[in-house]
DNA sequence: CGGGATCTTGAGCCCGCTCAAACACTGTGG
DNA sequence: CCACAGTGTTTGAGCGGGCTCAAGATCCCG
């Protein structure tokens, strides 16, 4: 009865630090299918959410689909053993529950404060119906989580330790500082460790590793440098 | 430059064993998103492919959606240093070919004879302009294919050799013979292997293991007999 | 400052991998 | 009928990366 990764007791109504804001997309071009719910948005309704909070939980009833405006939010599942497994993290712009059947299998939380919009899935039907061109688009977005879902598996079922750790380094400094070197991690070393499957010794043994070659910085537990962006880049084959 | 699992010189007219047919569908309950495809139905050409030919290889132009009629085939992806990764194996009325871009991103070959449906994007589009409710059945196609791939990601992610094993073992016996506990493997060991992120030597390992305790037998390395489903799939929680 | 949570580092172990060899089955040619 | 090659499968010996267990260091907020 191993009990590794745990949530922690959630303080719910922490409010704290890092409010992420929504990322101003690359205007000009609007080429992602994610601009599909530019679409539905008058059906949309947004919520806030503490940092921890639940947006919904595995056997709840699947009724919307969610998009995030502002903040971090994980998705995970708790494993029979007691291990946890982050699904992904949902950064600004993200959709997310997308389900088969009419239940939730996953739960949802804030990992900062988040603002995040609700859309009906039986409004967002009834327009799916008026607008032929739609269901075309929110297919496409349904065909990304799939894309993403495979990728994720590679990474998973293929790449070392340092190589999961130096992807998860890589993809967050895409997505949250497309333009910059420096990150602020809004989760912790254990969600890192539950999201790339490690455990949290790993991650930070081998972050300090990364730092000793120069690769990065970290200033302090959340803030990272990237240094040397090309190596980092060289040791995933991208 | 390892280059463990490489495809085998590929004899592409040895038409051979193994005819896997239709599995006849439990009449009655039609719940299925499956059976979206029959309202397409009349859009589909079926082709045969013989044992080891490419239905489409990554890169190819993705103009069509697939089902299996008969057969069995793979999803691969073929990595940086050589090794192989398989998606998923592909039995009679698995639907694939779903991409978000215009090409293809992985290979799908026959394992054995096969006979497979092919349906045009664009006239799909079509018809799910005229059909409005063809739309969200497609739609929770694309959520199961979603769903799959997580749980996927869980075995790989989370598992040990041994009950990576027994769940391919449990998958198989339920997608080949529902109703039996002897089944026929029409993959390799190395294709195992591929599927399951471990070693061929790991997987005849483990399968030995197995049929040392008394919860399989193995009559041919083709042949599996479930002996004790019930430690099985306790090993695994199901 | 004090105390709890989070992060970091160290020592030793074990599972699955690597390397190597033997075995089983099938078809072919003499 | 056997010899032989080719492919696929099985087993053995030893290594190493990531995990476990344990202790310290650091951060954060009162």
């Amino acid at each position: 009865m191993q009990a590794t990764a745990v949530v922690t007791s959630r303080p719910p109504m922490k409010a704290a630090a890092l409010p992420i804001a929504r990322v101003p997309k690359p205007s000009g071009t609007v080429h992602s299918p994610h601009d599909v719910l530019r679409t539905i948005q008058p059906v949309g309704v947004v919520s806030s959410y503490d940092r921890g909070q639940g947006i919904f939980r595995e056997g709840d009833g699947a009724t919307h689909w969610y998009e995030v405006v502002s903040g971090v939010a994980r998705t995970c599942k708790l494993l029979a053993d007691g291990r946890r497994q982050i699904g992904e993290f949902l950064l600004p712009g993200d959709v997310f529950g997308f389900e088969v059947g009419d239940t939730h299998t996953i739960d949802v939380e804030a990992i900062s404060p988040a603002a995040i919009t609700r859309f009906s899935r039986a409004r967002v039907r009834l327009l799916v119906e008026c607008e032929a061109g739609l269901a075309t688009q929110l297919q496409q977005l349904a065909f990304e989580t799939v894309s993403k879902a495979h990728a994720r598996l590679l990474v998973l079922a293929r790449q070392t330790a340092q190589e999961r750790v130096v992807s998860f380094i890589l993809e967050m400094a895409r997505r949250l500082a497309p333009h910059d070197d420096t990150i602020l991690l809004p989760m912790t070393r254990q969600d890192i460790a539950d999201y790339l499957c490690l455990t949290i010794e790993t991650v930070c043994r081998t972050m300090s590793d990364l730092k000793r070659e120069r690769l990065i910085r970290v200033p302090s537990p959340q803030h990272l440098v990237l240094v040397d962006r090309d190596s980092l880049e060289d040791m995933v084959g991208t």
